[in-house]
DNA sequence: CTCCAACCTGGAGCGCGCTCCAGGTCAAGC
DNA sequence: GCTTGACCTGGAGCGCGCTCCAGGTTGGAG
């Protein structure tokens, strides 16, 4: 139930080896256990820190922020609220981003629409069409 | 109603002086005017084509196809499908880009959620807790 | 016991997208 | 005409997040 090799752990988490050691190595993954001759074993609470490290990664939070949640939660119970507002900002952010994102897609979308809009390789015409052809498309 | 000094049309994209510089040496931006004296001057176009390049920025097109992108629309009509090709796939990465996101940013919600349900420095109960307190929390 | 694939370490290297710098030129205001 | 701040160029440097490498060790299968 518990005790992975690194090469079982980069399967589950989707992390490559050389990252895992790398995150053990910066101070993200601490305490990662060890057999005898020193060969590094992955417990399913190593791996639960690697899905939120996943989930945060995915979400834009730089290395540095997910070092210090990592120190807190570490430094014990007194750190929740601290913990807490991290995630919280962090949070803000990603719907910042999600925002941002969507305006962007719906951009892009008009973009294309443009482009279906062309029959054939007919000159574009309508439009005051700059002397280059593209943009002025997506005003 | 055309022609920005660079401050100007650094001002106007959001980009820096150097970015717009950069742009312009990797071949994004082609043929920015100068003046006489070799300062650049930027037209409308150029700044339709900056905001197309923000778009794409934003929604994390690699620097290298946006290059492309460019390059076709510079080679003329003939280009139009393999650039709406270019689009149409990056729209698609882009939606798989907005439903990670959203997907992560529930998890990250659900983490916040548990914190919120601690009612104070109250040592964690419940749950197979693992030795180390934090995750197990998101699974 | 032997083999060999998986693992270890410390440290160098990389790809991306800028950003900064030195040393020089331009041009608008006085 | 002079000053001064904006601009120019080529090229080096940077921050991030890995990724790769050399040279050595471990440990399970046969």
């Amino acid at each position: 139930m518990s005790g992975y090799a690194p090469s079982e752990a980069a399967r589950r988490s989707g992390f490559s080896l050389d990252t895992l050691r790398y995150y053990e190595k910066i101070g993200l993954l601490a305490d990662v256990e060890r057999t005898a001759g020193g060969q590094r074993v992955f417990t399913d609470d190593d791996l639960g820190w690697l899905e939120l490290f996943r989930c945060l990664r995915d979400t834009g939070m730089p290395i540095a922020q997910m070092r210090r949640y990592a120190q807190l939660a570490r430094e014990g119970e007194h750190t929740v609220d601290e913990r807490r507002e991290l995630l919280e900002q962090h949070a803000a952010r990603v719907e910042e981003q999600m925002l941002l994102l969507s305006r962007q897609y719906e951009h892009l979308r008009e973009k294309i629409r443009f482009y279906e809009r062309l029959p054939g390789p007919v000159p574009e015409t309508g439009q005051p069409t700059a002397t280059r052809p593209d943009p002025a498309v997506s005003r």
